[in-house]
DNA sequence: GCCGTTTTCGGCCCGACTGTTTTCAGTCG
């Protein structure tokens, strides 16, 4: 089957795995499966060539048995295992595993005593009340079954990384002041940075968890208690996002945390390298002797957890077991990105397009978390509902901002672009008018239901004009909204090395685009890579977090992204290419008289951020507190700093330290929560 | 099905909670 998609593959073996797992075949076979199918879903290459070149069966968790089943389907659209499967088992049958409760054993039960062969016969089965009578089974089962069917049909997926993070501050401002707790975290996919969540995890530390369980099932978030434990509670929060509750002793801290942030998969081999290097159990309650079951360490920190398995310490963002630990064993583990790398924000919009602030009001945002360059890259006239700028009205801009720029000091401002690319791969704007301006993004904003392979020849048109120093948003995914282009990543980065393009981690929390897969194939192949924050508002610009952590995910480093370096750097890769392509580097056409306006019109409804504009509280502090903000963002936290957030934690009562935090994240508290634990 | 610093065969992470049981299977993370 030519042309089949690494998904459609992945989407095989996902099938084999369940329905292995419910005529009851073996289960680490079930999970070779499932890690087969998880490899394959995030293979950068097309599975075809991975196979020709012979790298696909190099991969880790890759034997030759897969390999065998990939090439057959391949050929043939399927494979024999499937086939025998799928005559065993009704192909409705593995949707059952999706209701909570409902595991192999059950599923297969069902269909064997009661011929249940889909969701909907569950259904009717169960309010004929047949369910309770079978074996194992009892009333308050099927009253059970009943409720997760109803969950099922009414369940929400994942979301966006921000919505989830803002629950989870609201979940902890809850529990916050309980004398009993000691220490509270948020663990699981969104400690580690996943774009999309499922389930939120509350971690703490506690010698009296009955109290702390009291608080947590009684807070004003809670829709439903699902599980009430001693150590460990569920509960179904108002957004319908499930929330796990764990309580530990202190004293276990970082074995809990560690256990707690997953994923489980690179659980699994920590705890399997631990028994196998060393003879040590690791579990969350600690580290033990495998044979004798004593206890050798407790686990205060999450450094000892990986010390018992002779490996360093790995950064909660790389715990996916696709390679980590094998670096860390090696040494070879990257030194990830962080905030105060980046030197400048290349992607941010005016009122002269659809932002709510002027190049003034950005600039001195930028300046107050202490950016050294910035660029001014409103949207073009393609995109009518943005209030893109034709020529004219960029001209006039450019102008506008040089005064700016002038007028400020202390700050590079960039006359750029977010140039539209067009469906047929061209460009919204003027090729002399592109040629002038200092730095030029481009992006797709429309036609986005083109397929993968249209998409990503669009994208590489766009590069090979030589005029564009960075894509924007490559995927154009909406996290709360669509699923992104299903780019070829292989030929898209080759393009872009070849054309000396970058790539663009997109912040705005709701896109996160490059997806942290690609940000890690991009470094692979020596493609630049950028972190903006696609501000549309001074406030956003402290949103840069999102791109970092996306980049983080990807294993980058700060020698990676091209904003850690100062702007002369990113010109001079612009006059470069420019050289290389022979375009002469342009002068900007005069603006035609009567073009003078720049911000005259009115904002139109902000389509990025559904959130209200954050004030540009940092910029009005006084003197002192002028770099606060800054400060902040780049943890540069001294002791008189660190006690008054403690105080302000405390008390409250500062507002210029309130209003830099804000300026960071949604929830002040928590932010200053984030960074007292980040310098403890 | 995959894998190897005791192994090419014999292992494969580990524990809590629930319901239906009277010692445990099933599910989940």
């Amino acid at each position: 089957m030519p042309g089949m998609e690494n998904g459609e593959v992945a989407a095989i073996f996902s099938e084999m795995a369940d329905l292995t797992h419910i005529v009851g075949g073996d289960e680490h076979r079930i999970r070779s499966f499932r890690r087969a199918a998880r490899i394959i879903e995030n293979l950068p290459e097309d599975l075809a060539t991975g196979i020709r070149y012979g790298t696909f069966e190099k991969r880790a968790g890759i034997g030759p048995g897969t390999v065998r089943r990939v090439k057959q389907i391949l050929r043939e659209g399927t494979c024999d295992d499937l086939r025998e499967l799928r005559r065993q088992l009704p192909p409705g049958l593995r949707d059952l595993l999706d209701v909570k409760g409902i595991g192999a054993s059950t599923a297969r039960r069902l269909w064997q005593h009661l011929k249940i062969r889909s969701i909907e016969e569950l259904e009717r089965a169960l309010i004929r009340g047949d369910v309770a009578k079978l074996p194992r089974m009892g009333q308050k089962t099927a009253e059970k079954l009943m409720k997760a069917l109803q969950d099922h049909k009414h369940r929400i997926g994942r979301i966006a990384y921000v919505d989830a993070r803002r629950m989870g501050a609201r979940v902890l401002a809850g529990m916050e002041g309980l004398p009993e707790i000691q220490r509270i975290t948020l663990a699981g996919s969104l400690r580690r940075g996943k774009a999309t969540i499922g389930d939120l995890d509350v971690l703490v530390a506690s010698d009296d968890p009955g109290r702390v369980a009291a608080r947590f099932v009684t807070l004003p978030e809670v829709e439903e208690v699902l599980v009430r434990g001693e150590g460990r509670c569920s509960v179904r929060l108002l957004n319908r996002q499930q929330c796990d509750l764990r309580v530990l002793p202190p004293e276990n801290w970082g074995a809990g945390l560690h256990y707690f942030t997953g994923s489980q998969l690179h659980n699994i081999a920590v705890r399997s390298r631990g028994l196998r290097v060393a003879g040590l159990k690791i579990s969350d309650k600690g580290i033990f002797v495998r044979d004798t079951e004593i206890r050798v360490h407790p686990g205060g920190t999450e450094e000892d957890i990986f010390a018992a398995a002779k490996l360093p310490f790995i950064e909660p963002e790389l715990r996916e077991n696709t390679g980590e630990i094998e670096a860390g064993e090696q040494g070879r583990l990257p030194r990830l990105l962080v905030a105060g790398d980046l030197k400048g924000d290349l992607h941010m919009h005016t009122v002269a397009s659809d932002g709510k602030g002027t190049a003034e009001d950005m600039a001195r945002a930028a300046i107050a978390l202490g950016h050294a360059y910035i660029a001014i890259t409103d949207h073009t006239k393609s995109l009518e509902v943005a209030n893109g700028l034709d020529e004219g009205r960029l001209l006039a801009q450019v102008r506008h901002l040089r005064e700016v720029e002038d007028r400020i000091g202390r700050l590079r401002i960039a006359a750029g672009t977010e140039v539209d690319i067009l469906g047929d791969g061209s460009l919204d704007l003027d090729e002399q008018v592109l040629r002038g301006l200092d730095w030029v993004v481009a992006s797709v904003h429309s036609h986005l239901d083109m397929n993968g392979e249209a998409m990503t020849t669009r994208l590489i048109a766009a590069m090979e004009t030589g005029l564009v120093d960075c894509i924007g948003h490559p995927t154009a995914r909406r996290l709360d909204r669509r699923g992104g282009a299903e780019l070829d990543w292989e030929r898209l980065f080759q393009a872009a090395r070849r054309t000396g393009v970058a790539m663009e981690v997109n912040g705005n929390p709701y896109r996160m685009d490059l997806p942290d897969v690609a940000c890690r194939r991009a470094k692979e192949m020596g493609v630049h890579l950028v972190v903006n924050t696609d501000a549309h508002a001074p406030g956003h610009l402290s949103r840069q977090e999102y791109g970092v952590i996306t980049a983080r995910r990807g294993w980058a480093e700060a020698r990676d992204i091209a904003n850690t370096k100062p702007f002369e750097h990113l010109a001079e890769l612009r006059r470069e290419r420019f050289r290389t392509r022979g375009l002469a580097l342009g002068a900007l056409p005069s603006p035609e008289p009567g073009v003078v306006e720049v911000v005259a019109h009115e904002p139109v409804a902000d389509e990025h951020w559904p959130e209200e504009v954050d004030d540009l509280a940092a910029a009005d502090a006084p003197d002192d507190d002028a770099d606060l903000a800054g400060r902040l963002a780049r943890a540069e936290v001294d002791d008189a700093l660190r006690e008054r957030l403690d105080d302000w934690l405390r008390n409250s009562g500062d507002g210029p330290l309130e209003d830099a935090l804000r300026t960071l994240g949604e929830n002040p508290m928590m932010v200053a929560f984030e960074i007292l634990s980040k310098i403890s």
